[in-house]
DNA sequence: AGCTAATCGAGACGGTACGTCGTGTCTTTTC
DNA sequence: GAAAAGACACGACGTACCGTCTCGATTAGCT
């Protein structure tokens, strides 16, 4: 007969597709922008049917999203000090702007933000870096390093908006720098955000 | 004889028609959304042909770039103060990417950020602002209220990243706030900045 | 395994639509002329999306030309005499030439002869009704009716080509006649070309 | 005062605008055919502007057809006998109907004839050869080779619509030829409808 | 010489069709 | 029943042309 957690019937999903997709995906807005990110692309690029794209997401938007979603860490660093930590994630932020795909994150955050029930809702994107931030934050007012009562958001958003900003006025400066030339800039802004605090 | 600069030949083109379709570039822009502005739309809501819109754009991108600019003017702002300048700046930035013409220029500006010689030049788009921005700086130092080697670029990019950030993952809470709310969230970023500059 | 000709992969053509645009395609040509055929027109008419007509075929002209061979049938008539062979294949060309279908053809014809390479070949287009003309002068020499040596393609082009100058000078005069009228005209011409071939 | 037929007031009409624009009406029909012959393209072939043009005509229809109708010259022959003034009628003809100026006049009257009052008049393109025709018919008459029953109509069209029907079905064959070789279709052709008429 | 008036080249105007491409859905065979 | 393949109806893209219009410049006859 059948054991009751059975296979559905039939041929089962290819578990290896969703990857193909979500990575065709990003190449695909990557490379052509967003004007030219087309389902029919994607497909094309990972090998696959439309049909098991739309088996699997309702629309190419949510694909994006979830794509997008699929591919981003954010590492939860803990080096014992409130500046350490802020540099460490700062430093990580600026990477991350100025990568492709993590560029592709910020383009989606900010081209849903506008259309409220059209586009993925962009918390849901943006908020992995924010919780990363977040728990920075909430250690150093357990070790007495800020007062519960610091304006957190605006901190967050000064430091990740930072990023954004440098990420699209001086792109190519940016990434011409080295390690070393990117450490000036995290610090300067690290600086900042903790004399803003009152932390430094 | 002939006038050095003589009209060209031919019929002249309808500066009305400028006004109708930017018009209604930004009107079915802030109507169906991003994926939903089409150029047939404009064309349709200007009546005006298609022709008349490519004789002016190349495409339907550039008419949008073109037509935010047209609709925005960066207040120079000049309150005797830095802070007060710095308020009525960070007031202006809120409500202008909270606004849906605003924050296509944002939209656009990150679009074009990784598309190096593709899309509009996102120095051109974002301009203006910064340029508002730099101005208060300039008279901020001539009053002596800063040294001229405060880290000029770092504190712009916090502040104008701080209101992107806010249009991005806060926007729905910000845009139901009245003018009351508001200035206390410039007060609060304006507070941090001046802060960050050792200026409070 | 795999039978040699299996069908191609994917969801199979949709045979009916073939024929509705074809219908299509001659209704318009037929309501609107040359100048008023218009693709956009045969998609409306036929319920059908224009990537559907541009599977099948490259360009509207293209299309034309199929959608009249696909409706052109000409009579392979036997009537066991020479003259009533004609009679019948005559009477024939001449409602043909009067319907609006047929008339369709021979327009086609004509703007595709001077066009070597860029048109429909007029050949192709043409040839049904000659075949038929050819199969007649065939059966009248196995017959004895014809000498093997009598020119047959001149004679060929005078009866068809009296049929097209009657549609083209006399068209309305044509129409109005009733069977009657119209076996008068196909007797006059029978008469002629049988004489001019010697074989009255 | 005014002399009765004085010239209109204003700058006079540019007699050779007419020749140019003429020149470049058939230039640019037959480089493109008749898919590809634009008023735009005229207008610059002639280097005149549109509104030139259509003072002049309604429309690039009659345009066309005014061209054609100006570039033609059917000649009245007279030979002295029949068989010497169908000749030379059935030779102009041919080389007509292989022309390209020559071959749109036909295709003109064949698109008009199915458009009743939608196009040019047939009649008023075809009539000037037909003119011709008939009057090698009437001094035939009065030189009493043909009697006044003859079917002139049916022979005039076998005839002319022998030209045709080449002209479509065998044009690139017929171009090919020399004068001497078209003068033996010539001759088969005359032949065929002297034997007809039964005076041969 | 000045006035009037139609024509000239030029080219923008509102429309509409072109042929291409992308959407999200549907239909087929194969696994 | 999921997979791939790809056809389906629809509609936007950017281009080209239509026939109309609006310009300044020209070219005449009439005062």
């Amino acid at each position: 007969m059948d054991r009751p957690d059975s296979r559905p019937a039939g041929r089962p999903r290819d578990a290896d597709a969703d990857d193909r997709i979500i990575d065709a995906a990003l190449a695909e807005y990557a490379a052509h922008g967003h004007a030219g990110y087309s389902l029919n692309g994607v497909a094309r690029r990972a090998g696959v049917g439309k049909s098991s794209i739309y088996l699997r997401w309702s629309d190419k938007e949510s694909l994006l999203v979830d794509a997008v979603h699929a591919r981003t860490d954010a590492p939860d660093v803990d080096t014992g000090s409130l500046r350490g930590d802020l540099e460490a994630v700062t430093a990580w932020a600026l990477d991350y702007v100025l990568s492709s795909a993590g560029w592709v994150t910020v383009r989606i955050a900010i081209d849903g933000a506008d259309t409220p029930n059209g586009g993925p809702d962009p918390n849901q994107v943006g908020t992995p870096h924010l919780e990363t931030l977040r728990h920075v934050w909430e250690r150093a007012v357990e070790r007495g390093e800020l007062s519960a009562e610091a304006p957190t958001e605006p901190a967050l958003a000064m430091l990740y908006g930072s990023m954004i900003v440098g990420g699209m006025l001086d792109r190519q400066r940016l990434q011409g720098l080295d390690a070393r030339g990117r450490q000036v800039i995290v610090d300067q802004v690290v600086t900042l955000v903790l004399r803003a605090l009152g932390s430094d």
